[in-house]
DNA sequence: GTGTTGCTTCGATGTCTGTCGATACAGCAC
DNA sequence: GTGCTGTATCGACAGACATCGAAGCAACAC
């Protein structure tokens, strides 16, 4: 279930500040595509809850409950974040489990970032 | 030309990182509109473009060359960004001068962050 | 095997959005 | 005033997206 979609290359030299230097445009539209996924309050939420929850991962059933969807609108804005290199998952037994990937989270920070040390 | 779209007042407030506890459904609504402004990728150049320019603020004439888009699409994105807070801009005689506003993408940046200390 | 539960995928549908060309507006030069 | 330049707004349209219900698949219980 993981590694099912294509990494996003860019990202590996990008993430410099916005305020640095102009964004090229092949890196503009990767980044964009994370943020879209991020352009929804279902996902910013899920993603929330996920990133939050103890252990740092929850199972989809943990989710289900706090939205007002049906499930298959919850599975499929999971699959946004996950093909948009922020969380990945895998099934054990009968549940799968969902986790934030803190490096795509922080690279974004960091590219939104105006003040400050910048670690890339 | 300034503030003449509606605040965003659940920013005020918010900001612990998306890590630290779960998302409260109005701040969402409002983070994602936000995030949605940051969803495409002319905008997501025009920003950077923006925030990088000598003296902080580039005049809209600046901007245009970079893209293959016409005068009003790029109007049309600029209004997005603006009604997002993500900029502000002032007209100067002839030009209009947009700058960025680093409250808010620090703020962004924040929610993002996974490790380190936060400022709220 | 059958049944049940948890989750994903599929297909349809209404809404949103990025883009364009045309038009309108603001400021300057004359 | 007229004309010109820089920018914003309007209206239309194609493509993208959020949502749903139905169907499919995976793991478990029996």
């Amino acid at each position: 279930m993981s590694n099912q979609t294509q990494r996003l290359p860019v990202l590996d030299q990008c993430c410099l500040p916005l305020v640095r230097e102009p964004l090229a445009e092949l890196a503009s539209a990767e980044l964009a595509r994370m943020f879209k996924a991020l352009s929804d309050p279902v996902r910013l939420r899920l993603l929330s809850m996920i990133a939050s929850y103890g252990g740092g991962e929850a199972c989809v059933c943990d989710l289900l409950g706090a939205f007002d969807v049906q499930q298959s609108t919850i599975s499929h804005h999971l699959r946004v974040l996950r093909e948009a290199g922020l969380v990945d998952c895998q099934r054990r037994g009968t549940w799968v489990y969902y986790w934030a990937l803190p490096t795509a989270l922080n690279r974004l920070a960091s590219l939104l970032t105006t003040e400050g040390p910048v670690s890339a």
